[in-house]
DNA sequence: CGTTATTTTGATTTCTTTCAATCGGTGTGG
DNA sequence: CCACACCGATTGAAAGAAATCAAAATAACG
């Protein structure tokens, strides 16, 4: 294997635990360590399982590209979407650290991803503190997120969630370049929106069509086209001085 | 100072972020590191403001004793409490990494805090590799619960939420001693509770009487008594299987 | 003991869900 | 090419859960 190579495996250009600097040199060790620790990186076809919650997992991920859904299932069986995954996030931290997911998470489309061996986590921590440091970022990140989420859940009515989480969505993509313009790509059903805001399907759908006669946003064959991103914003009540957190990529 | 008081504050008995072992020796160069990273120990009296939403903070801390509480304001005058703080908690990690609190932070009792500079948080992950790993281990179980509550508020009704809300607290408390028998602390105000669970304060009192008279758990005077955990936790649906991530303390 | 905060209760209104049904697109097999 | 099943989106009507409004009862406090 070349130097090259290796140099890729380190420091792949999506991954949000790369080096940052693309100029810094490597030493060997780094690179042992860091092949060693990345198995490689692999497709995953739309409906793949990358977790399943309450199992055991030897695998931890970064997403690189594609879309994936996070989600718990209850007893009384309904769902609960916990968050999309997109390119930059990592998967499996609870896994990592816990031993097994506490939620489950699958591809909606084809993803690419970076595969970690689970049982290096901890070699990752008193080798790469760079790295261990990023990781402990996006977990804040992912942290504030989910308190988001809960706020929304917990104290917004039906066409502010459906506000709220289109806003969010829309910037997020457009912070890692999937934003085309106003538009961007939103390959979920309305069931998925109607879980991920404790809402009925119907609802949702009522909702929808509400911000769509509103000319705010329209969401339609899978994408999303944001009319009036500031109106939108302040009908999701989305904070104002919101700094959202850059993402790592 | 000496030896003593260093390894006091290297090691106090009760922080998440103390060494393991009590019997393995320190480095001088480590009391010297956590010396500098731990500024000291404080009280906070019943309502401080530990953390604002939105405000830069220079100080993480975690908690030894008393509880408190997270929370959210929204643009709409609602609140959202994100969680209650616990003995064993870290505070501040968003603070830590991402410079500045998503939420506020409150001392509902008197509480005692271990106090860290947010300055040398890097340093850790440098020097520490143990206690970094620690962290990320808290932040990941911060992370499970967060998604069970995102859960439990989008998916579950007013009886569910609520007797889920009292079992977990007070399988929490239990872990970490903070139970006699059947009772435990329980400071808080309904309001508090409702705001946790995004129900209005007068339906959260009318489920509450609800669980009373089933005869599963009731709440007075600051303290929860739970008179059947079993059928509480069914009624919260809570998940069987659901292996508690023990607190690191 | 008066004042304030919290809990409790009842009546009414609003929002959301559930149920039921239609419509459009997609894929399959005859 | 068409009948058929299937899935997601859409719409209307009825039922239900929780919020809001209003007020009384308790408890906490200087």
């Amino acid at each position: 294997m070349t130097y090259q190579a290796n140099k890729m495996i380190v420091n792949c250009d999506q991954c949000p635990l790369r080096k940052k600097s693309a100029f810094l040199p490597f030493k060997s060790d780094e690179i042992t360590f860091m092949n060693r620790f990345k198995t490689g990186e692999m497709m995953a076809e739309p409906g793949t399982q990358l977790f399943m919650e309450g199992a055991k997992a030897a695998q931890l991920y970064t997403a690189l590209s594609g879309l994936g859904i996070r989600y718990k299932t209850l007893e009384n069986g309904r769902r609960q979407v916990i968050g999309f995954v997109m390119p930059g996030d990592f998967i499996g931290l609870q896994a990592g650290v816990m031993g097994e997911m506490r939620h489950s998470v699958e591809a909606t489309t084809q993803m690419q991803l970076c595969v970690f061996n689970r049982s290096r986590l901890y070699d990752l921590y008193k080798n790469q503190p760079e790295r261990a440091y990023a990781l402990t970022y996006l977990a804040a990140v992912e942290e504030h997120f989910l308190g988001d989420a809960l706020a929304t859940v917990g104290q917004k009515g039906a066409l502010e969630k459906i506000a709220w989480s289109l806003h969010r969505f829309f910037i997020r993509a457009r912070a890692i370049g999937l934003a085309e313009g106003n538009q961007c790509p939103l390959p979920f059903r309305q069931q998925d929106l109607a879980d991920a805001l404790g809402l009925s399907l119907v609802h949702t759908n009522k909702t929808l069509s509400k911000l769509r006669d509103a000319g705010l946003a329209t969401w339609a064959d899978g994408r999303l086209e944001v009319l009036d991103l500031e109106k939108l914003g302040e009908t999701g009540l989305v904070e104002t001085s919101e700094a959202e957190p850059r993402p790592l990529i």
